[in-house]
RNA sequence: GGCCCGGUGGUCAAACGGUUAAGACAUCGCCCUUUCACGGCGGUAACACGGGUUCGAUUCCCGUCCGGGUCACCA
């Protein structure tokens, strides 16, 4: 192994889909190795058996790759710390807390669950942190007879009785845990499967990991590792503690960012329509900050400006409306040939009609457009005229009313139907001049056209964009369909 | 409840003993305009509270309050 190198690790569990908050973890992990030329490594795991979920981890191989988070070792391209899933290490733990029975800093615990369950329930439970420590002094003639007879049986850890345990963690500084707040940890569970701290310390550790970084409601168990890694006799790695994502509750109170706060997964962002880099920007964004006001940063600007102090302490909220901001920012910076080939699948949900131009649809909606998702609410009245009440014809500031409408509409018609070449150019010089001839103000000529071929109040694009888009022939067609509507419910 | 962490406008977030306390999002107003947007300009809006330390505290210390996290054979 080189020496001295950074190593950081996304450890996930599969669970079948990625939380935002893992994410904004996965990326500082990742950030933190590369912005110090190290490595980033991605380790399984998958020690709880029951929450075993089929293709979980193709989620996770996915969600990675599509924001740019490349990892150096993984169980999909391997490494010389393999395997990197736990289930696959299973004799590994097991092996590490036999030893730590033979020095006498672990015991084998016979402890059935209803008695955990009435030791809870009982007052004193307070102390040694939830476990009463029944079986950390048990005879060892009575250990083995109870291993012969295959009672079932968990491997605790001793943890000191008194005194505390201190660390320093690179963003919150020194932490204090008093020891007796620790109860004697299980390191092997009555499967055979290691717990989750105990995994995650002995691969640490194995695979050379030199910077933990994780969310803060790891904070108040980090001594728990720490008498582990003393334990072992093993160094103990850097802490990167990271502020919380909190989401809003309908009451207005804040919690951990979590599904009842609505699209809170990477997946649910992205089939909302907000794309992945303006994902990672947002949310690299959310605990950290450059020591400029800079907010648009790419990864490779985030690898080269990211640093450790100046990670934030205090919990931040996830506000969808900056992530929208920052969406939009994304799509304005795109061509219009990218954004073609993104809006199209959009397009395609509300327009069926093959004489359309897409091109021109993604010209007029790209400064629109806050998220995918809303493109084809936007422009379904362009596959179809929706039904629509003549008074959208009377506008204040447009100075328009039912009479003048009639009025323009049947003048417009009648030069449109002259007009031989088609094209955004001469559709809007002729109306323009048209305004200029009857001495109107441009929206006085706009508003009734506008209207006519779009029956909604608000359009992406004005008159001149739609009548482009839609055709001559379509575009007639919805005019005197205009005409004929104000002809007949104009007098009421 | 114990323990741990946090507390600058509605949200994100600068400042790291001396500033008229930045900026962004949101919001409001005006301008531009062919609706809505985009863009431009401007406005409202914050150092949780009380004690210290100091010539001077948003900044350092203590307490209070508030918020969150954590106390599993889940990760």
């Amino acid at each position: 192994m080189e020496k001295n190198i950074v190593r950081t690790r996304y450890a996930p569990s599969p669970t079948g889909f990625m939380h935002i908050g893992n994410l904004r973890t996965a990326l500082y992990e990742y950030l933190i190795s590369k912005s110090l030329g190290g490595k980033f490594i991605l380790r399984i795991e998958d020690t709880d058996k029951c929450r075993y979920v089929e293709g979980a981890q193709d989620v996770i191989y996915s969600t990675l790759k599509k924001v740019g988070l490349i990892h150096d070792e993984g169980p999909d391209i391997g490494g010389d710390f393999g395997p990197y899933i736990q289930s696959q290490r299973k004799d590994i733990y097991l092996k590490y807390a036999m030893k730590l029975i033979e020095e006498g800093k672990a015991y084998y615990c016979f402890c059935d669950k209803e008695r955990l369950e009435n030791l809870k329930k009982s007052e004193d439970s307070l102390e040694y942190g939830g476990y009463d420590r029944h079986c950390r002094g048990l005879d060892k003639s009575f250990v083995d007879s109870m291993l012969k007879s295959n009672k079932p049986y968990v491997i605790r850890q001793k943890m000191p009785i008194d005194g505390s345990t201190k660390f320093i963690d690179e963003v919150y500084g020194e932490i204090t845990v008093e020891n007796k707040e620790l109860q004697d940890q299980i390191l092997i569970k009555a499967d055979g499967f290691p717990t989750y701290n105990f995994a995650n310390v002995v691969d640490d550790y194995l695979m050379g990991i030199t910077h933990i970084v994780r969310g803060c409601e790891y904070l108040s168990s980090t001594p728990k590792y720490n008498l582990l890694y003393e334990a072992f006799g093993w160094k103990i790695p850097k802490y990167i503690h990271l502020p919380l994502i909190m989401g809003k509750n309908e009451d207005g109170s804040l919690s951990k960012l979590s599904k009842r706060h609505g699209s809170v997964s990477f997946e649910d962002l992205v089939n909302d329509g907000y794309l992945p880099q303006a994902i990672v920007n947002y949310i690299a964004m959310l605990g950290w900050c450059p020591n400029d006001n800079r907010e648009i940063f790419s990864l490779e600007d985030l690898i080269k400006n990211f640093s450790i102090d100046r990670i934030n302490k205090s919990p931040s909220v996830f506000d969808y409306d900056k992530l929208s901001w920052f969406n939009q920012e994304y799509i304005k910076a795109k061509s219009d040939d990218d954004l073609l080939q993104l809006f199209t699948p959009y397009i395609k949900k509300s327009i069926s009609s093959s004489n359309i131009d897409y091109l021109k649809i993604v010209k007029t909606i790209r400064n629109r457009v806050t998220k995918l998702s809303e493109i084809p609410d936007m422009i379904d009245f362009i596959q179809l005229l929706p039904e629509y009440k003549i008074d959208l014809f009377i506008n204040k500031k447009s100075k328009t009313n039912l009479e003048n409408s009639l009025f323009v509409l049947k003048k417009v018609k009648e030069r449109l139907l002259k007009l031989d070449i088609w094209n955004h150019e001469s559709i809007h010089d002729l109306l323009i001049d048209m305004a200029k001839e009857m001495k109107l103000k441009n929206g006085t000529l706009m508003w009734p056209v506008r209207i006519a071929v779009s029956g909604k109040l608000v359009t992406p694009g004005g008159a001149v964009e739609i009548l482009d888009i839609l055709g001559k022939d379509e575009s007639i067609n919805r005019i005197d369909f205009g005409i004929n509507k104000l002809e007949n419910e104009g007098d009421r």
